[in-house]
DNA sequence: CGATTTTGACCTGCGC
DNA sequence: GCGCAGGTCAAAATCG
């Protein structure tokens, strides 16, 4: 794991922290051709407690303003869509690397192959990897083992620190923060809406991959096809172990923007059955994102991004705006199922979990992680009690956070995490939270709670799903393999027959 | 009541 | 043109 001291230290290298928060344009591509780690497969994914690979990488930064610039799709929201996130810059392993014939790269160098999953160099499909870098050499020292590296993972410090360092090369292993990778995959994915090429691939947590108007397919697998000339990002992240999930079924991972569901579909080949959302945080908005299960391995999660959103960023309560369900824990009105719905619905009531789910969940998860807390988007008349309760208890979280290891700052009750400043900084942290002030109300926050709770927690365990994303049981969902070559029909007719 | 999910039907793209 | 498969629509059910 990353110290965000490590990653001050980066800022102090080049750069002003406030940048990080400020920054709007500064996408990140450009890897250079880093040694492939053929890392094992492992249906088993789980994060690595000490791997002990030393995974080279390569990041160029080269001109990854101006590719930034270039992929605008002028869209008038774009600068605002992630106001951090979609500057986020994971490193991804494997990018550009000699991508077999049957495998498609994409734009940005990512390989995705027929299976759905995430090749990257086998960094994200395997997952055990024997690992790949997340962060550049330059910010790592011993203080990468914490969990720090899923904040700086979610925010744009970590597209800082890899600007800062184009070249640096980094022993995946000194990084173990899952958090971190899967915080900086949600978090890229979160913004990866827009075509904007946002490279976000860690071995361990996650990686997401833009693919700007690339179709996702493979010469061997030619089934698998794409609506053409979308712009589509897709991130693999790990998918939750069962124990860390909802009783059964899907969830659908938080990324802070408001996902309403619109469709399932079991694919062809998988036994996994895809989820449509579209964006529901504002009518007209495009944005949509398909959500299923790696083939090759189950426990990953491939989301495929589709579109722009074309309003701001959502806030807090834009995020839970517009769901009224609740977790599937109360959802124990299965017998008001009616007899032809029962059975689906139990499974997906359980299984699915609406924007607002995710956001509660992530509070609950985040209380009980003792984790920071999601900072509201300042006075909110619409906010429920509920959510004021939870917002009250995260609040005594944070207390309890403050007297934690990842907060030695105390200047800013306001704020959740305050990262240690190293001594010799020029900049002072009040400046840096100063700044940060600015995007309290960012949904940064979120990730940083999400990143910071599940890592937090995760500690020690096999740190799957610190997002709580995704919940797609594997009994279930091979249960309705059984008849996905027929369509969703079909499908239906499996989740009924359970 | 207004939001969501579910799910069968329909549409679309692609290969043959 | 046909069939397949993925993607989307929209009505119904569900929930608070």
């Amino acid at each position: 794991m990353c110290s965000l001291y490590s990653l001050l230290r980066m800022e102090n290298y080049q750069g002003d922290l406030t940048d990080i928060v400020r920054a709007s344009a500064t996408g990140a591509y450009g890897v250079s051709e880093p040694p492939i780690s053929s890392s094992s497969s492992s249906s088993d994914w789980q994060f690595p407690s000490s791997s002990s690979s030393s995974y080279p990488i390569n990041f160029s930064s080269s001109s990854m303003e101006d590719q930034h610039r270039d992929n605008y799709f002028g869209d008038p929201f774009s600068h605002m869509r992630d106001p951090l996130l979609h500057e986020l810059y994971l490193p991804g392993t494997g990018f550009f690397s000699s991508p077999s014939s049957s495998e498609m790269i994409s734009s940005s160098g990512v390989v995705v192959d027929e299976t759905g999953s995430c090749t990257f160099g086998g960094a994200c499909a395997s997952g055990t990897g024997s690992g790949s870098g997340m962060l550049a050499q330059s910010i790592v020292d011993d203080d990468m083992k914490r969990p720090a590296a899923a904040v700086a993972a979610s925010s744009n410090i970590f597209s800082r620190m890899l600007q800062i360092s184009p070249s640096a090369k980094l022993p995946a292993s000194q990084c173990e923060s899952p958090a971190a990778a899967t915080a900086a995959a949600m978090a890229a994915a979160a913004a990866a809406s827009s075509p904007r090429a946002i490279n976000v691939n860690s071995s361990k947590g996650g990686c997401l991959v833009e693919n700007t108007g690339v179709q996702i397919s493979s010469p061997r697998n030619p089934g698998i096809k794409r609506r053409k000339s979308q712009a589509k990002q897709v991130v693999c992240i790990p998918a939750p172990a069962a124990p860390n999930s909802r009783p059964s079924g899907e969830v659908v991972p938080s990324d802070l923007w408001a996902w309403r569901k619109y469709g399932q579909k079991p694919i062809k080949g998988s036994p996994y059955p895809r989820g449509y959302y579209r964006c529901s945080s504002s009518k007209g908005c495009s944005a949509r994102k398909q959500v299923e299960r790696s083939r090759a391995d189950p426990n990953m999660l491939v989301i495929t991004y589709t579109s722009e959103h074309n309003h701001p960023w959502p806030t807090q309560r834009n995020a839970l705006a517009g769901s009224t369900r609740s977790q599937p824990s109360k959802n124990n009105a299965s017998s008001k199922s009616s007899p032809t719905t029962a059975g689906s619905h139990q499974l997906q009531k359980t299984s699915t979990t609406s924007p607002k789910e995710e956001q509660r969940d992530n509070i609950n998860e985040n209380n009980n992680n003792n984790a920071s807390p999601i900072v509201t988007a300042g006075s909110n008349s619409t906010t429920s009690a509920s959510i004021k309760e939870e917002i009250e208890d995260m609040e005594k979280q944070l207390e309890m956070v403050d007297d934690g290891e990842f907060s030695t700052d105390h200047h800013h009750q306001g704020f959740p995490y305050r990262p240690s400043m190293p001594p010799d900084s020029n900049h002072s942290d009040q400046d840096f939270f100063a700044d940060l002030g600015e995007i309290e109300a960012d949904p940064l926050n979120l990730l940083f709670s999400q990143a910071f709770g599940a890592d937090h927690e995760q500690k020690g365990s096999k740190g799957l799903d610190p997002f709580n994303l995704f919940d797609w049981s594997a009994d279930n969902n091979n249960k309705n393999n059984n008849n996905n070559n027929s369509s969703n029909s079909a499908f239906g007719e499996a989740k009924r027959g359970l």
